[in-house]
DNA sequence: AATTACATGTAACGTGTTACATGATTCG
DNA sequence: CGAATCATGTAACACGTTACATGTAATT
């Protein structure tokens, strides 16, 4: 059980549709979770099954009907259940560090150009959890908003992967730097 | 595939066998690809079956023998097709994450507990890192081994590796301050 | 007119985790 | 004498990804 936990801790302060879900997901989850939309569907089905969430249809006009969830007494002491269990050490896994682990066997020209892509992806997304975080906060400073503001939860998490973006990019900066020096001392050489 | 990519990187500065693979992934590649040991046997099987690397019996007195893998020429061509192909982006999945993303809707002593431990492995993490890279640069210093040593592969993912836990640690520390704070102030309140 | 956003799902497949299974040797 | 290290695997199950499948409405 797993993608079940993250799932419910999103639907705690906000009824949200599958839908909806996935936009939270790509956004303030993503900093901690990983899951395809698709994925999230057939969680809300078993999550509903199971009597931890319950859903109720919204009527729309001019735009599909949806279904929105929201967490059921049952979901929330699950949620409690999980907390107080240890928790897993985290796991990563990354394809570009994989690639950067073999530099010195593979095409140093490719690995820049994947670094910098990345160094691109990390801006972005630095700028979009920038975002969150001030809707977040309102008009109050980030002191402030920690000590007195509801949802200090999606906001402490946005901080963490704020600073792993920050992390990545600064990171990358080093690496492309890295690999052209010693590009550049190869070619002297020969 | 996947996990495929990262064991080839693993083996191509050294032939390991399953075991010593298996602690190479808990040191270096635990930076940025989690795997248990039995997957890796099976990955193991896979790849050899696969052509991609090759095993040699080493027979040990007071040891079990051991089988240890050498990347074949197909291998190290898979993996420079695989470093081509675009990064996809990273996968993070961390609970701890999620217990906090519900922190208003949870007991926060838990919480705290389970901040703290994560700085005390954080901390672990941060000293084991540190001696892979100590080890991997001998005496010259870092610039030096940047710029000329051999395998700056697990050395740059070393450094991110370093990076990630000293944020995890800056996190957890400000995020158990926040959550104790949050707890004073209601605490006076009451 | 095309693209993006809204809206929800199923099926096949690939990957990863956990539990089970075994056994010798070394170190404290 | 018990725990950790060395050493390798299988089987059942859980979880996640990708491809398939469909359709409306708003925006550019």
């Amino acid at each position: 059980m797993a993608l079940r936990h993250a799932v419910l801790a999103a639907l705690l302060d906000e009824e949200l549709s599958g839908y909806q879900l996935a936009k939270s997901f790509r956004l303030g989850v993503a900093n901690f979770w990983h899951a395809q939309p698709q994925q999230l569907y057939v969680e809300l089905t078993r999550l509903e099954k199971d009597g931890l969430i319950s859903g109720r249809e919204v009527v729309q006009e001019s735009r599909p009907n949806k279904r929105v969830f929201t967490v059921t007494d049952a979901g929330r002491a699950e949620l409690e259940y999980f907390t107080a269990a240890v928790a897993k050490p985290s796991v990563i896994r990354d394809d570009l560090l994989v690639k950067v682990y073999s530099a010195d066997h593979v095409d140093s020209d490719i690995l820049i150009v994947l670094l910098a892509e990345r160094v691109e992806s990390a801006r972005d997304k630095i700028e979009l959890i920038g975002e969150l975080l001030r809707t977040l906060r309102g008009d109050r400073t980030e002191e402030e908003f920690l000590r007195r503001g509801e949802r200090v939860g999606p906001y402490l998490t946005g901080l963490r992967g704020l600073a792993f973006e920050q992390g990545n990019l600064e990171w990358c900066e080093r690496a492309i730097a890295v690999l052209t020096q010693r590009q550049a001392d190869r070619d002297n050489h020969a």
